[in-house]
DNA sequence: GTCAATATGAAATATTAATTCCAATCTATA
DNA sequence: TATAGATTGGAATTAATATTTCATATTGAC
């Protein structure tokens, strides 16, 4: 005591790279069967990320005590404490810009500036594409651009926040020459307007949560038509769903409150041009 | 075979796909509380992946007990089988995630549906975020929040693809309780509306090639009238610039002729929210 | 080859987490 | 509005898992 403790410089690593770092470093003089272990552990980090101590200890052939003695060695007070910081890593695989968006959150709170804001926007944008790009199924993408592509008159539905994607597919479809109607009429009279889709028109109904209640009633009745219904939401148990033929699920990172729209837009742009695709490639087919 | 016992058809879902199609098919029937971890469970699956039943119960507001509930519903024997199809997805998603975005690459060079045009909006929203945030000037960004901050009424101006974004800052200033008049008149009344701005408000315009003419006689109009404006467009030989205090210039990546507008959003948010916070803080200030 | 230090195996124990149970509360129905 | 059935909350119980302990084996120095 008082002479600075054996174990005060034992940093104990936090996170996978400077763990596999410790490892390799003192590899050489682990007695054999921490070696052993020690080679799982790198060779099999998701086994170590899920597995209990003993079934890992029976996979790399070594006794469960084992296995707590190695997490000691590096500093870690347990083989839980150890396992964290496996379990972290398959967590920041998945979602790597979190952090990055905590950080700005925290600089854009004590004052970094406006600038930070921006870059809090900027970072939601690309998080929410990346993972829109990696959510998105090819099969209900193609079953929607079908749908929406032999309709007659594609009926766009949004309010309030989704609005902007809205009159953003109703420019691009009006671009395009396809027939469509954005359900916002300033008069009420949506009911009316709605009143005339048939099952051979179409309807993009976008909402998120907290959803819109006047959303919700319109696509409601447009589906109790018969009109088929693509649905841009966030969650599968959105109201939307129910009603949909097909619908995405899509996840916008915040910031500052305030959701991205990013994915949604270009989702929403893909739809509207793929469908433009569509009729282009069927029109051609017909004609010869 | 043959007698087929009352258990024999309770399929329980040994891959996330299919639990997911599971749920998603039963939720009508649900009740409310295993509805609601339903929900939480398809919203948070890493958490069901690393959590202890408890800590998920607290996360989703519902008791242990009801999540084991709903692992039984669904067939399983407990919440610790429900557990494994969890961790098994992020198993996988982990392992084949460079092998499937090798795949997604080739499908989409040799024109594989229309998955290419989706993954085409988002890296061309990708790039365009990636340059403005290069391209960002800090100074110019204080100077338009410091603009708007203090006017009395901030008029938003844009057309046609710009539309949009001007619609989402309507709904964003109104959110943060900031007055403002979205220029848009069905009725005519543009030149009225903007008669009544004067050197205390601000102006947002939007406007890119090929500028929409009204957004640029409007434009003319209202500063000619001494009212401060603040221009986001996409060139500085833009006819908006000569009007406007302050612009920025966002170059939009484009994909089959039709350009990003990831990055104008962006900015036009981290506007908006900075201007709230700057008003937040002259509040602030002002009163003590 | 002997001894001390270190490492290992296996079972005992302590801890933590999952599951069950029961009373209380809702909900739909007559 | 009374009642049966379903649902829920919360504590009690049971199962599982991590950790500790101690006896035994191995290693390296003299």
């Amino acid at each position: 005591m008082g002479v600075g403790g054996a174990t005060m410089d034992e940093r104990v690593p936090r996170d996978f790279e400077t763990l596999r770092a410790t490892i390799l470093d003192r590899r050489a003089s682990l007695p054999k069967r921490i070696a052993q272990i020690a080679a799982y552990a790198l060779d099999n980090p998701d086994d170590i990320a899920f597995g209990t101590a003993a079934s890992i200890a029976a996979s790399a052939g070594v006794q469960p005590s084992t296995l707590i003695r190695f997490a000691q060695q590096l500093g870690f007070d347990g083989f839980t404490s150890l396992q964290q910081v496996f379990r972290e890593r398959l967590r920041e695989r998945n979602s790597s810009y979190d952090e990055r968006l905590a950080a700005l959150r925290a600089k854009a709170e004590d004052g970094g500036g406006h600038r930070a804001i921006f870059d809090g926007f900027v970072a939601a944008a690309s998080t929410s594409l990346g993972d829109i790009s990696r959510a998105l199924n090819d099969a209900h993408f193609e079953e929607a651009v079908a749908l929406l592509a032999k309709a007659e008159t594609i009926y766009v539905l949004a309010k309030r926040r989704s609005y902007p994607v809205a009159s953003y597919i109703a420019y691009a479809l009006g671009k395009l020459k396809i027939r469509n109607q954005l359900v916002e009429s300033a008069a009420g009279l949506n009911a009316e307007m709605i009143g005339f889709a048939t099952p051979r028109d179409a309807v993009i109904a976008i909402s998120f949560s907290p959803y819109a209640p006047a959303t919700i009633d319109e696509t409601r009745s447009i589906a109790e038509q018969g009109v088929p219904i693509v649905a841009i939401t966030d969650s599968s148990f959105s109201p939307l769903a129910q009603f949909a033929k097909v619908w995405f699920e899509v996840a916008e990172a915040d910031f500052g409150g305030f959701r991205s729209i990013s994915a949604t837009m270009a989702l929403a742009m893909a739809l509207t041009v793929a469908v433009g695709e569509k009729r282009r490639e069927a029109g051609r087919r017909r004609r010869g």
